[in-house]
DNA sequence: TAAAGTCAAGATCAT
DNA sequence: ATGATCTTGACTTTA
């Protein structure tokens, strides 16, 4: 079991998703920002290895513009031993890496243009993750999209999508149960047709429930990842107290979160905070998974290399 | 320098 | 049809 956090680090003092406006773009700004965004992500992953924050989402503005027609540049070639400079700290201290596109990723969608668009996105994710020279237990994460008045048609049409995505897109690609559209019970159903793994996400199931029980998810979500996938990834987080419903907790609350290990024991995941107040919660969730006996114990030597 | 306005991309629901 | 919300930050312009 690891413990991460989403994108930010909010003690470090900068940022691995720096961007600009797209009027602004040049060849020069983009190679300058990317510089500096590889710069902090390699800085926040030495910093939660110190904490022994294992598990890390990549933002998905760490190169920006990346799959938007204006932007040409090779930025993979350019950085391409930063990339691999990166990945093996990564794997040499045994890290697990996700990444998350945003909304705007619909595979499922009606419009061609928009799947297009989408399937560039991917492809862009991939290739972050292919230059670091990652395996496939790490993962780009996205909801199944939208219902368009008519769920059935809609997941089939994620299914046939799928189908025709590339094979480097395809082998880190898991669909999450989101906090509206599509419950656990159908993005299970969309793995029996097309085999893509089931992340978790807590909070969203809480939001948008489809009968599981927490534990019973746990280990519905867990049968849908292969050994090549890695353990299931599981998103957490709690309701904001007083806050409008689905709104995310800004810290952690240990008792909740250690009732949750306690539910899920004996299972085995890797669990994403997304909790506002980031590494400072996901400090204090490793302090709760390590007294559980599930977090994950580094091999001291470092050498869970696969060069 | 601080505040206000705006930002590639979507879906959905309220008005 | 239009705007707000999701969720949220931070870039960019204006005061």
């Amino acid at each position: 079991m690891k413990i991460g956090y989403p994108c930010i680090n909010r003690s470090i003092g900068c940022t691995s998703g720096r961007t600009f406006r797209l009027a602004s773009y040049s060849d020069e700004r983009l190679e300058e920002t990317v510089r500096g965004n590889l710069r902090c992500l390699h800085a926040i992953l030495r910093e939660n290895l110190k904490g022994s924050i294992l598990f890390f989402r990549i933002t998905s503005d760490l190169v920006p513009f990346a799959s938007h027609p204006v932007c040409t540049v090779p930025w993979q070639e350019t950085f391409a031993e930063t990339f691999q400079e990166i990945g093996r700290f990564i794997r040499e201290h045994g890290m697990r890496i996700s990444m998350h596109p945003d909304q705007f990723v619909i595979i499922n969608a009606k419009d061609p243009g928009i799947v297009e668009r989408s399937v560039a996105e991917l492809r862009y994710h991939a290739t972050v993750l292919d230059a670091m020279h990652l395996d496939g237990t790490a993962k780009i994460q996205v909801h199944v999209g939208g219902v368009y008045g008519d769920r059935e048609a809609s997941m089939n049409r994620f299914a046939s999508k799928y189908a025709h995505l590339d094979e480097n897109v395809v082998r880190r690609l898991v669909i999450e149960n989101d906090d509206s559209r599509y419950t656990l019970a159908d993005c299970l159903r969309i793995h029996e047709e097309t085999g893509v793994p089931v992340l978790f996400d807590v909070f969203h199931h809480q939001v948008n429930p489809s009968g599981e029980a927490v534990a019973e998810a746990v280990d519905l979500c867990t049968a849908t990842w292969r050994p090549k996938d890695g353990i299931l990834m599981t998103d957490y987080s709690t309701q904001m107290p007083g806050g409008r419903k689905g709104r995310h907790a800004e810290s952690l609350d240990p008792a909740l979160f250690e009732e949750f290990l306690a539910e899920t024991a004996p299972a085995d995941m890797d669990i994403m905070l997304e909790i506002k107040d980031k590494e400072k919660s996901a400090l204090r969730a490793v302090g709760s998974a390590c007294r559980d006996g599930r977090w994950f114990r580094p091999a001291q030597s470092g050498h869970n290399d696969v060069d």
